[in-house]
DNA sequence: AGTATTGTTGAATAAATATACAATTGAGGG
DNA sequence: CCCTCAATTGTATATTTATTCAACAATACT
């Protein structure tokens, strides 16, 4: 129901994944996700989720979500799509702490076929695919442990 | 000897003892001290000194120092070169023996943006940015931590 | 010495952000 | 239904902050 609330998620999604420099960047890239909204809502939006803008040491700004609101988003309620991104062909899973070797055992027993390798720490995966298997291919993968 | 330096000095001081909710207030406090400066100048010291302007919760602003000066300030360092180095977009870091863990869990809080995963054995830290991150903005998001 | 080169600064201005105000909506309460 | 109250938002504007530009040292280089 409430526009404001998804609207509020998704700004700290935004934010939490994309290095954001200033409101009009973020603007934009509410609009790409289907909110449409002006500068001054925004200010109020950041003010309210209490988003800081900080300097990053290389003459640029970022907004950034205050430590509560990260752990709030950390560890939301019951989660229904699996974490996971890509960087490069490197897939990284992210689990609940404690629960990334477990899981990493989990899918190098299951799925051989796509996987190389895993390497876990306590609440990552950092998962190796073979070489021509598609990200799609992983997702699927590895969908059926997460 | 460097006026500018007593100045940097002078502002964290203030900022760390008194709720500065903008750089006119600042620049009193500054005046107050003996320091005579325009809004230029303090824009760029802050800037330097990445001081933050923050959301207090209760409508106001204060500025902030961060984590990193306040760490600084707290263990004045030998000047130890940040040992990065990078494979593919991948970026590994080399601790000192058991700190691999801790040095991995502040990158992971800190620096969200730049950063998909860490992962750490005991001296290693394999660091795993996100796609389109430059390795200049990799190293400058952990040179803070190093 | 002369000539870059770099760093610091202020004045003016641009850019970014916050807010005053009015309009709108929706939830209760009579 | 009609009224009030609170919440949300956009427009226009005020406020705040960053940057451009020029000037001026200080340093290094030849």
């Amino acid at each position: 129901m409430s526009t404001k609330k998804e609207r509020l998620d998704a700004i700290c999604g935004i934010i939490r994944t994309k290095a954001i420099s200033n409101q009009e960047e973020l603007l934009k890239e509410l609009e790409d996700s289907g909110f449409s909204v002006t500068q001054a809502t925004l200010s109020r939006d950041i003010k309210q989720l209490k988003v800081a803008k900080v300097h990053d040491g290389n003459g640029d700004y970022v907004y950034r979500l205050p430590e509560t609101s990260i752990s709030k988003q950390a560890q939301p309620e019951g989660k229904k799509k699996p974490n996971i991104e890509f960087s490069g062909n490197l897939a990284v899973v992210k689990t609940r702490p404690g629960y990334a070797m477990g899981i990493a055992s989990d899918i190098d027993t299951h799925a051989p076929n796509e996987i190389l390798a895993t390497i876990a720490g306590d609440d990552t995966i950092l998962v190796i695919p073979r070489n021509g298997v598609s990200q799609e291919k992983v997702i699927a993968a590895l969908s059926h442990f997460i």
